[in-house]
DNA sequence: GCAAGGTC
């Protein structure tokens, strides 16, 4: 029997259908999906199936110097248990294997892990083979003539695996151990993270640092003499500055003034030249996960949820593989015959026919191009049940693979400079000549910038003049997708793990909010490692690492010589670390005490910080504890951050409730307690659990900490609540529900918001929930949502009860198994 | 309880 080894399980089941022309069957070893055919068999990883770490003897952090973890053994442990049994199994049965792992240096060393694994079962030839994308002709051609496994380069990612596990656990065990902050908050430094920390760091350094400059800007109206009206168009005064460029920003507001009272002399202005040019507007280079991070931040997904929505998409069988380097499709890629799969497709038949006319298709492609993956693109294969997120992914896809293969765009630019008593004015209009590709990828910006046609020579009529008052700005923090594309411009972190790395930084309490800040606490930790451990948080350490890598894969270096440098360089970092432990200790506390405090307590004048209590709800109160048991209350939704603005009258700084899409500023809580201290319940009719027996009312209340809501006034005997949103005053009309006998309530805050009767609204708001509950399961899209509603399920609980068999009978095309399945995934979450 | 890299 031949045995195949590969990366995923998606990987194993596309060989096995190319290799058996369709005729595989699968059978499970230990839960794990095996492909059977003839005389082979071909079994799929989960990547890595054992990773490093030290003996069991190194576990206690407090047992063991961080600084013995340098020279400690690095051992391989199984990490999964029952594919390895599986493969072992299936070793034992093979009389050859072959490692059919990514094309790529982390897939070369998951390859020569299968090989030592089977190599332990069996003494059979191990052989590998290697392909760029998982086609017919590229899978035939390379089992046709398989290669030997390149033990260079998988030793190259092992060199990698023992200096991050080296640096990491013993850097991370010192700073942990100094702070003694040894439980889930520990503290953590690696090669990846920290260089990226401290690229956010630095940033919100410059922005402290940063002391901005007055300085004007002067525009004009102008128009033409005998126009239209909407002939106006509006143009920016400017001079030449010294070095002879074009200059806008006047600094001086003497002689800001000056140019403002010039221009405002002048009735009219006189076209001094007209300039047309045509630029072409190239469609983006094919998709890589960077690109498709960036695109689908632009419409609102963050970093992980595109690569979580990407990877369902990818499972299903819609798009390809989501994690990948390259821009070039490769040569196996047919565009025209992707385009005919969706030429009859409902949404993208118009754009793909449209496309299909053009003589010759030829795709754009980017700067880089790589042995593993193609660039994401749609398979061809159709998606029937997708929640709307997804679709809306699915649909950048289709769309980006369209433009790739769609012509440019053409713009028409027309720059007009003018001049008026003196005054030199500039306008750059922009009209989009020929969409091109923006018609089939409506994401960028269009947007146009009118300029009328004018000719030299020609008078205009200046019909305003502005003057504005501007401040230079600090630079702007970076967005989640913005720090991925300059990690990947640093070379730090890898396509598939940048977003991951992010989300370790928020899970660590280094960053908070979107675009991320960075904490006190991560302030702390870059400047004690820039102080001690330079290289941990450089990109240096990495490039360097990439060196020494591609040396021990070109033979020119070994493992061994690699990681005994990194240790002697480990070692002298831990020798300038040994005497200031303490004084870091207190540094890393003082940070993270930072992070929490608010200001002086009214009561004893100790600091008020942010705690967490025994039920883990957030709360304000006093450093001076137990002596001070002064205390003030925080909202119950999302997670506190302490902003640097301060409320002058307390002088407590302002907090911010993160969660999520519902982020909101709570501000001063000392105002908001004050302020529900001193506004009235407004009584607005009976309570309905308890009027008729106990006589009690419903009011309109204001919580402490901020919430707003119906409530009893029996509370706490009676618990009876409806909530109500935060912001804006509410208004109670004189129409009452007929059914609640209730006043209809309205909302001010904006637009006004008719709230109507809290019972019904609440009722309605309920219902809604549920409905979207429902359609975040797996595969349930809004239809199916709306068929399982009219058999009576409206929420999770109605679902996890529901007879299987019985709604598959009254719901079309949903069947009783399917049915099941939603059931364990609302179960589950 | 450490890292970073695979993958789910």
């Amino acid at each position: 029997m031949e045995l195949i080894i590969t990366e995923k399980d998606n990987a194993a089941r596309r060989i096995a259908e190319i290799l058996s022309e369709g005729g595989a069957s699968v059978e499970r070893r230990n839960g794990v999906a095996v492909y059977r055919w003839g005389g082979r068999r071909c079994i799929g990883l989960s990547g890595h199936v054992v990773g490093v770490d030290f003996p069991p003897e190194y576990a206690d952090w407090r047992d063991v110097r961080p600084v013995e973890l340098v020279d400690a053994e690095v051992v391989k442990t199984e990490t999964q248990e029952n594919i390895v049994a599986a493969l072992r199994s299936l070793a034992r049965e093979a009389d050859r294997a072959i490692v059919a792992t990514d094309y790529d240096r982390e897939g070369e060393l998951i390859g020569k892990e299968a090989y030592e694994l089977v190599r332990e079962e069996a003494d059979i030839p191990i052989r590998r083979v290697r392909f760029s994308s998982i086609t017919d002709r590229e899978v035939r051609e390379a089992f046709a003539e398989p290669e030997e496994l390149d033990f260079d380069l998988a030793a190259a990612g092992e060199a990698r695996q023992i200096i991050d596990l080296m640096w990491g656990a013993a850097l991370t065990r010192f700073l942990s151990l100094s702070a003694k902050q040894l439980g889930d908050d520990f503290i953590s430094v690696g090669r990846v993270q920290s260089p990226t920390l401290k690229l956010i760091v630095d940033r919100e350094r410059e922005i402290e640092a940063f002391d901005p400059e007055d300085y004007w800007e002067l525009y004009a109206d102008l128009a033409k003499e005998a126009g239209a009206a909407d002939d106006e168009f509006e143009a920016q005064y400017f001079f030449e500055g010294d070095d002879g460029t074009e200059q806008e920003r006047l600094w001086d507001e003497d002689e800001a003034t000056a140019a403002d009272e010039r221009l405002r002399g002048a009735t009219s202005a006189v076209v001094e030249s007209v300039r047309r040019r045509t630029r072409t507007d190239d469609p983006p280079a094919p998709f890589n996960t960077t690109q498709y991070i960036r695109a689908a931040g632009s419409i609102g997904y963050s970093a992980q949820r595109a690569m979580s929505i990407a990877e369902d998409l990818y499972t299903a069988g819609y798009v390809t593989y989501p994690r990948t380097d390259n821009t070039v499709y490769p040569d196996d890629l047919d565009e025209r015959e992707l385009l005919e799969t969706f030429a009859g497709h409902p949404n993208f038949g118009d754009d793909a026919r449209h496309l299909l006319e053009r003589d010759e298709i030829e795709p754009t492609s980017g700067d880089k191009q790589t042995t593993d993956h193609p660039p994401i693109h749609p398979t061809g294969e159709f998606p029937t049940e997708l929640t709307d997120d997804e679709w809306e992914v699915y649909e950048l896809v289709v769309r980006r693979f369209f433009a790739t293969v769609a012509e440019p765009a053409t713009w028409a630019h027309l720059r007009v400079v003018a001049e008026a008593n003196g005054c030199r004015l500039k306008a750059n209009g922009k009209r989009l000549v020929d969409p091109g590709y923006h018609a089939v990828y409506p994401y960028l910006s269009t947007t146009e910038n009118y300029v009328p046609e004018v000719e030299e020579g020609e008078r205009l009529d200046v019909t305003e003049v502005r003057l504005d008052a501007k401040q230079t700005q600090p630079p702007r923090r970076r967005g989640q997708s913005r720090l991925i594309e300059t990690m990947e411009s640093m070379g730090v972190g890898t396509k598939a793990t940048r977003h991951g790395t992010l989300q370790k930084l928020y899970d660590r309490g280094y960053i908070e909010g979107d675009p991320p800040r960075p904490t006190k606490l991560a302030m702390g930790v870059v400047e004690a490692a820039e102080r001690f451990a330079d290289l941990v948080v450089s990109e240096e350490m990495t490039a360097q690492l990439e060196q020494d890598m591609t040396a021990i894969a070109d033979g020119e270096a070994t493992l061994d010589d690699v990681t005994d440098e990194s240790r002697d360089i480990l070692k002298r970092v831990f020798a300038d670390l040994h005497d200031s432990r303490e004084e870091i200790g207190k540094h890393l506390r003082a940070s993270l005490k930072a992070d929490k405090v608010l200001g002086p307590c009214p009561e004893c004048g100790s600091d008020l910080l942010v705690r967490r209590s025994r039920w883990g709800s957030y709360f304000v109160g006093c450093d001076g504890y137990p002596d001070c048991e002064y205390t003030l209350p925080l909202p119950n939704r999302g997670e506190p951050m302490v902003l640097d603005e301060r409320c002058e009258e307390h002088d407590l700084k302002h907090v911010k409730m993160l969660a999520g899409r519902n982020t909101f500023t709570h501000g001063c809580p000392r105002c908001r307690a004050e302020e529900a201290d001193e506004t009235e319940d407004r009584v607005i009719g009976a309570c309905p659990d308890c009027g008729p027996e106990e006589g009690g009312e419903l009011a309109i209340k204001t919580l402490r900490s901020g919430s707003r809501l119906v409530g009893c006034t029996r509370y706490p005997e009676c618990e009876y609540s409806l909530p109500l949103p935060r912001r804006g005053e509410i208004e109670v009309l004189d129409e009452r529900c007929e059914e609640h006998d209730l006043p209809e309530l309205v909302v001010h805050n904006g637009d006004p918001w008719e709230l109507g009767c809290p019972i019904c609204n609440f009722a309605e708001y309920k219902a809604r929930r549920a409905a979207r509950a429902i359609e975040d399961l797996d595969g349930v899209g809004r239809k199916t949502a709306e068929k399982l509603a009219a058999v009576g399920i409206e929420s999770l609980d109605d679902l996890r009860t529901a007879e299987a068999d019985e709604v598959a009978a009254e719901v079309q095309g949903v069947s009783a198994d399917r049915i099941r399945e939603w059931q364990t995934e609302a179960s589950a979450g």
